[in-house]
DNA sequence: CTGAAAGCGCTTACAG
DNA sequence: CTGAAAGCGCTTACAG
């Protein structure tokens, strides 16, 4: 039915493998030769079947993004750059949104593993370390981004939440607040962790005390963000400030200053680890601390796809400098619109 | 070096065809073979090869999806309704942005016949349709997303432009807005005419003629739709709306607007075809035509699978209704804050 | 209910 | 510089 090498082969007058070695440029062919093959494949719009070639030469080309939500603004950018470094480099991308669902992730593994993909990009939870040291012992490779996974020794591309969290939690202290809330997602993440880690600092930096009642830990979901918000309007001394801990949270905070008929920035700041998706310029009032996802996903790509080729024996941990981006209100003391 | 069939079928004591059946489920298979097979499979960890598979069965489960650019949120919806859809059924996706360029469209394209993808999914641009027709005389079988292509006849997934679009254009009429201007993607896509027509519909109903200085037609990127508004801006007889004819040009007129120190929405109401991302109830004071994005991913995905597997002959028109949310100010004459 | 043979379309390893 | 043979790991088609 379709046209094979076979075919392309015969009408050059040339045997299957010399049409293999022109497609892949492997092996001395003679210019002549190599002419009238190309002239084949050009008039039989021959397609090399890659399922065959991948079965035998034992690798696909292809690579899977694994990531939680490609809906979040986050990893839709990560999955960008993922994609124009693969495309450059020949290689297809799976996606799989895995919902932080442990099962979800075993059907993808399953799936993946099926299809020979020569490696994977993962976006991990805390659950996810069993798959990651089966992926081990599978000796399949793959690359972290976001967040790394204890006990999981592997490449890993992050930004720097430490540095992040501190720097916009000092710039709060530094222009006034004295009672800045977190809220922020579970410690059995690094991001969760290394975040809170670097509000403390801040603190300290500052010689401040933290009130414990300003810090709240839940998930990184946006009811999480609403309820904690709650809890935080509810006590006796509010916060002058709410520092979300990823962009999700953040939405939950402002769906509970709205619903507590609070106008920003006036009755309370808002701040936040990662942009609010999109609209740049023209979101909330929000100061936050934006990562260089894009890059991220470049970079993490060419680690896995260096880790593929065996170029590297050491495991690498990549950490991107992150940046603090300022708003100030528009004065007119406004309420988010609905 | 990896497990194979036939190892799986000499330590269950049957053949390598038996392991097959019993996991393809074809044929019958004596249930103590099966569970002697399935015993083994656990026990071996054998994890099929779908290379080989694909190779003898001709099918390889799996679709490619190709957006203009996944960063956009009405593609990440989609995306995500895709993939939702596809794993449902055991498909899965390859991810592809092709920037509205024809060269990268091409490419993939190359790349993913070789691949020998079972269907495509396509947010198609007026120059696909070279593609497109390629893509019918290789009987390789598509679905196009978000827009008809002049001259195509294929499956097609969309939202009722027209529709949405007279219906928002005749909130703001009957709102009192005398001077809707109206900001569109090019007349060579069936969203920009039908949109256009719908803006047209709608005064007509209303009895109310146009100023063609009102109507202005770029592409659909933020750059034209600054330039544009800034166009209307100069104009003697300004508007007192700017109808956007998708998110990245409303984001172009926000930006106008910023520019020109004018205020939303007393000095200016925008309104917009499609959403902008993420923010929901928290962007700018916008209402806009909503459409069922990840519906038309879903859909879109089910559609192709039907017409891989043959079931359908005619060609399906789909045309999604849209809703309008309208969002009001909040009353405190604000400017979109930087 | 089970299997031996052939073949999907390439590339590897070995020759010459 | 070129090729004949074997094999990657499955499923199809045919038997029994």
């Amino acid at each position: 039915m379709a046209v094979t090498m076979r075919d392309v082969a015969e009408r050059a007058g040339v045997s299957a493998i010399t049409v293999s070695r022109v497609i892949n440029g492997t092996g001395y062919v003679h210019e002549e030769t190599q002419a009238r093959v190309l002239a084949a494949i050009e008039a039989m719009r021959y397609v090399p079947n890659s399922l065959a070639r991948s079965l035998r030469s034992q690798q696909t080309s292809t690579l899977a993004l694994l990531v939680t939500d490609i809906t979040n603004s986050f990893w839709t950018t990560v999955a960008r750059g993922v994609e124009d470094e693969a495309a450059a480099q020949n290689y297809a991308i799976f996606l799989c949104n895995t919902d932080e669902d442990p099962a979800k992730e075993d059907r993808y593994l399953e799936m993946l593993t099926q299809r020979r993909v020569d490696g994977l990009l993962i976006g991990p939870t805390p659950d996810s370390a069993s798959m990651l040291s089966r992926l081990h012992t599978l000796d399949i490779k793959f690359v972290l981004i976001d967040r790394a996974v204890d006990g999981i020794a592997a490449d890993t591309v992050r930004s720097d939440s430490r540095g992040g969290a501190a720097n916009i939690t000092q710039h709060m202290l530094t222009t006034g607040h004295q009672r800045v809330a977190f809220i922020g997602g579970p410690l059995t993440t690094s991001t969760g962790r290394d975040r809170l880690n670097g509000y403390r600092a801040a603190h300290m930096a500052a010689g401040l005390a933290i009130d414990t009642e300003l810090i709240k830990i839940g998930s990184y979901h946006r009811e999480s963000g609403r309820e904690l918000t709650s809890e935080l309007l509810a006590a006796e001394r509010r916060p002058t400030a709410i520092f979300a801990g990823n962009n999700q949270i953040a939405l939950g905070v402002l769906d509970a200053l709205v619903a507590a008929r609070m106008h920003l920035p006036n009755d309370m700041a808002v701040i936040s680890f990662d942009d609010l998706p999109g609209v740049d310029g023209y979101g909330p009032f929000m100061t936050a601390v934006i990562q260089p996802a894009y890059q991220i996903g470049r970079i993490a790509t060419r680690l896995l796809l260096e880790r593929i080729a065996d170029a590297r024996d050491e495991v690498e941990e990549i950490v991107l400098p992150t940046q603090l981006v300022i708003r100030r209100s528009c004065g007119c003391n406004a309420v988010p619109v609905v």
